[in-house]
DNA sequence: GTCTATATAGCGATAGAC
DNA sequence: GTCTATCGCTATATAGAC
């Protein structure tokens, strides 16, 4: 009994060891070279680790991006709990917690893009839009949710609203890889205008008597119910 | 001189036929088996040609995809071109240049993935986003403007509306991929709506009155540049 | 369960002969 | 312009050590 517990305590740590061992040494060849040009081999090599052992961890290379963006997430979320700790203003809060995503992932932008790899693909496990992903996009989903806290919104709204910040932050990651301004100024700049955008469509939104004008814009967020939180119950038809 | 003229006529007109044959082939297999089960091998095998000839005319499994989206762009500016000539209403033309762009791709769904695989990778001669794609960007943004030439917009602002229609666009063509509604239905709803507010937003914009409001609108608008039509002067920093 | 070692399939892409 | 031959790669499979 003892034994057992033991043994399956010391080998769950050394496989997480292992694991947590090879995505380091994964990020840091991303890092210097890049995503594209490092290879399952040179990822194992550089662990010392066999190529099946690699694989025996990480199903794919993509799954080594999706694995570093699970860290991404969960210092994100604590980011945005800590300002949010601090101020109760919505659109000081919505804003910290985009400019926070993309302190997290600066220096990582090259990374960025495999996220996105499978965007377009609906089955695949690592879509961000797809299945696979649900978990993580939840929980990104959840961390704007927190900060949206303080907004008038009624419940259905706000679920909606933040599905909807995610997706803009889904674009401003784009643009993000793709600034090539000093320090990504222009995204940060960028960054704080959806804030305020997003903001007035909230306040708007609350408001009823300004609300008709706002009308298209509900119908459509209600009609995209952008990227549903359970599955799809209608099925493509035969 | 004759004769050189001939053979060069009779030679070019001889590799269109081929890349038109292998891309025919291409796209057949694509459709029945998908992009990702389609090998170069399928197509060279099925369209009668060495695995090296199909990469003389196509230098990458996704440019066929590409070449694919040649046909849809010029399909699609002619409709838009046809809707445009009956009706001098901008919602309409919106609406319709929206709904185009969908019926010309139905069907090509499980395609227009492998359009989204680069999008991420800033310096990716197949990215969206990127340099190698401007042509086929800037031809899809004239379509949008086109239906945008009866709006009462400044010059200056309808180009930024064109983009911004276009950004919106690709998120249009992202949700048809991933749309399990009969018919999807849901996305082209989701168009209309979108044209709905595009128009909501363009009539705001020309008001004076209101532009307050829509201040956060055009700055981030501007703030974006989105996807600007020169090459960006500034570069990453050393 | 964790990991090594090795073999294999099949792929995208390229080089160089013709 | 078309071919054959080949490269390096991702990914899988297998058999076994611990």
């Amino acid at each position: 009994m003892f034994k057992t517990d033991r043994e399956d305590r010391d080998s769950t740590k050394r496989g997480d060891a292992t694991r947590d061992h090879i995505l380091e040494v994964a990020l840091k060849l991303f890092r210097k070279r890049g995503f594209e040009a490092t290879t399952m081999r040179d990822i194992a090599r550089s662990a010392k680790i066999s190529l099946g052992g690699a694989y025996y961890y990480f199903p794919s290379k993509e799954a080594l991006v999706f694995a570093f963006y699970d860290r991404v997430q969960q210092v994100h979320r604590e980011k945005v709990e800590a300002t949010c700790g601090g101020s109760g203003d919505l659109l000081e809060r919505v804003r910290a917690a985009l400019v926070a995503k993309l302190d997290v992932v600066e220096g990582d932008r090259a990374l960025l893009g495999a996220l996105f790899r499978f965007v377009g693909e609906a089955d695949h496990p690592l879509s961000v839009f797809g299945e696979g992903a649900r978990g993580q996009r939840e929980a990104a989903i959840a961390a704007f949710a927190r900060a949206l806290e303080v907004s008038e919104l009624p419940p259905s709204l706000r679920d909606t609203a933040a599905r909807a910040l995610w997706a803009a932050h889904l674009g401003l990651l784009l643009h993000f890889i793709h600034d090539r301004s000093a320090g990504q100024q222009r995204t940060r700049r960028l960054a704080a205008r959806i804030a305020e955008l997003f903001c007035t469509a909230v306040r708007l939104a609350s408001l009823p008597g300004a609300s008709a004008m706002l009308k298209p814009l509900l119908d459509a967020l209600a009609e995209a119910e952008l990227i549903p939180s359970s599955p799809a119950s209608e099925v493509v038809s035969p």
